[in-house]
DNA sequence: ACATCGGTAAAAATCGATTTGCAAATGCAT
DNA sequence: ATGCATTTGCAAATCGATTTTTACCGATGT
């Protein structure tokens, strides 16, 4: 039994309406060009009369396209991600594309096997193209070529298998660094993301670059890493606070906003003064950070633009107005001091 | 010209393969009982060998049923939404539903016609159901009726049309109301949402009638409307600061968190104090919370529970597991005291 | 008068599934 | 072995579109 919950028109109905075949009403709508005014006008009028709009799902089983492409993200809940989210959701809407949106995280971290599922899944939809965010993928990139459909890569992608946009990590990192050992910091404290996640390796050496280019020892010991949650963050305060409790160093940096924000938290339980007591810089760049006291010097570019090149990448992808090997889009990184140091 | 960027097996290469017909596979897919053991083995071993998967526009073609639901949201960067969507999705994933998002914002307010315009798109698609979030909507409750689709709104809806659920403000409000007086403010500043916002008026005829209720008497001069965004938590205290500079009320209980959000970043700046030189309360309950600081004191309810029920709601309408007179469901509110007031 | 051609519109094939009848095969009881 | 009820599996119809092919018409040129 079908279900139909309302009486749509059908191209049918439109044909014998107007007293022609479906073929000429396909045309009004899809080849104006190959139908006479006076035809098309009439044909216009039916559609016009009875409402009608064409059933996608037919329309996409003829034409072997859906109109929809699909977003792979680690967790809608990191703000990081609603901003990418919409971005390439309001640049995809305008030519007329919808989203499917897929969260791979897993209750108490990163699966593989969850994101494998994810992909499999996509593969199934027959989606047009699919984008992916960085964390959402990792350990995976090679699967993601195997779903042979236009793909960007939101992240650092070692294979070069698909168009990807990056954050130029590395350089990012480097101001930072260099920033930091500029305004007098000799000691300081380096909160990384995952070590299996080569995005944030990237920030982590460039940052440790710039100390180095500019005569700040490295040491190991005063490096933690972080998993990139809020969660972490305090956790790096704990262990700064056991492991250099009696002699902190004057500055900490974390390489992103949910570690960063975790610890201020801790900092504060702790009645540790932001900067008088230790000064803090981070990395990202997003609204959210307009909301936080104090105002946390940063360095990052907003995923606004990641996003959005992103989106315009796979468009043309979509349209074959490029065709070839891979493309890899670096995007600069600007550093905007602020109170926290 | 049709574009196939991959060459899927079908059906008919499937009934091929195992040397049976194209009904026979179907069969075996959905009415594995309609076929004996031994010949569901061998088309089952076509369809491992060739991987096959069903196209999922032919069977909606076919079926009727799309397998896609919308979700229609103001703002996904407003950390209320993700939550709901996160938790809808995962509810809805479980039955093999995918989840369209709809943002219906436009930079620099909520549009009527922006709103309405998703609703038209909605319908087109073909979606077998929606779920609605307040806010989204507002003001077009009727136009939701006309979709006639299964649909559930979150949130407090005018006519009833359709199945709903929504906190119960005006209870968790008086909660609030009653603890401030309780705790011997006689003071209370009063940041509402936006007044065409039943569901923010319902809030704050609750807060008021707890303060009153408990002796502390209402003025206009103390109630602020907002927008529900975090800048209008700034321009809360602003108004504050002009208004009853010299004489601070004791406390300020905000409508909601980005509002308070935005007020905490105003209170620093002008270098006051929570909870000492005012208290702060408010309306809301999300894991960001977790993370401010100090400690807000606050009433709601997590948006997980709204999702959770909206979603399971319109399941039941999906599987004709319910039928009959739209159902309105209301969730109590809990109050926590924390550090802040 | 006939072949050719451009321009319209219709007929028919197709996309990949599900579902309805119907026929053949099988099982069971007599 | 016979008659009847059940299984089992297939052919064909169908969902709603797009696209290719064909048919037709009047105008033009030879």
């Amino acid at each position: 039994m079908l279900i139909t919950y309302q009486t749509m028109s059908t191209i049918s109905k439109v044909a014998t309406r107007a007293g022609v075949s479906r073929t000429t009403v396909s045309h009004v709508i899809n080849h104006a060009d190959r139908v006479s005014k006076s035809l098309r006008e009439r044909v216009q009028a039916a559609i016009d009369e009875l409402g009608y709009t064409p059933n996608p799902q037919a329309q996409s089983l003829r034409t072997g396209r859906t109109n929809i492409i699909a977003m792979l993200i680690p967790d809608i809940r990191n703000p990081f991600y609603p901003e990418l989210v919409k971005t390439a959701q309001s640049t995809l809407e305008v030519v007329g594309l919808d989203m499917l949106i897929f969260n791979t995280d897993v209750p108490g971290g990163h699966s593989q096997d969850h994101g494998r599922e994810y992909l499999r899944q996509i593969g199934r939809k027959r989606v047009d193209g699919v984008i992916v965010a960085d964390f959402a993928l990792h350990g995976m990139h090679s699967e993601l070529l195997s779903l042979d459909l236009p793909a960007v890569f939101i992240g650092h992608l070692p294979n070069h298998a698909v168009d990807s946009v990056q954050l130029d990590d590395f350089g990012g990192g480097y101001l930072m660094g260099e920033y930091l050992a500029k305004r007098g910091h000799r000691r300081v404290a380096h909160v990384t993301g995952p070590s299996f996640f080569k995005e944030a390796m990237a920030r982590a050496a460039g940052f440790e670059k710039g100390l180095a280019d500019n005569g700040v020892p490295i040491s190991a010991d005063l490096r933690f890493e972080g998993s990139y949650l809020a969660p972490s963050g305090r956790e790096a305060v704990t262990w700064l606070k056991e492991k250099h409790g009696g002699n902190l160093p004057s500055a900490m940096f974390f390489a992103n906003y949910l570690m960063a924000s975790g610890a201020l938290t801790e900092f504060y339980d702790h009645g540790i003064n932001i900067p008088q007591d230790i000064a803090i810089a981070v990395f990202d760049d997003l609204p959210q950070l307009e909301y936080v006291r104090p105002k946390l010097t940063r360095v990052g570019n907003s995923p606004t633009m990641l996003a959005k090149l992103a989106t315009e990448m796979l468009l043309e992808r979509l349209g074959a107005k490029v065709e070839g090997a891979p493309r890899t889009e670096v995007i600069p990184c600007a550093l905007s001091p602020f109170d926290s140091a």
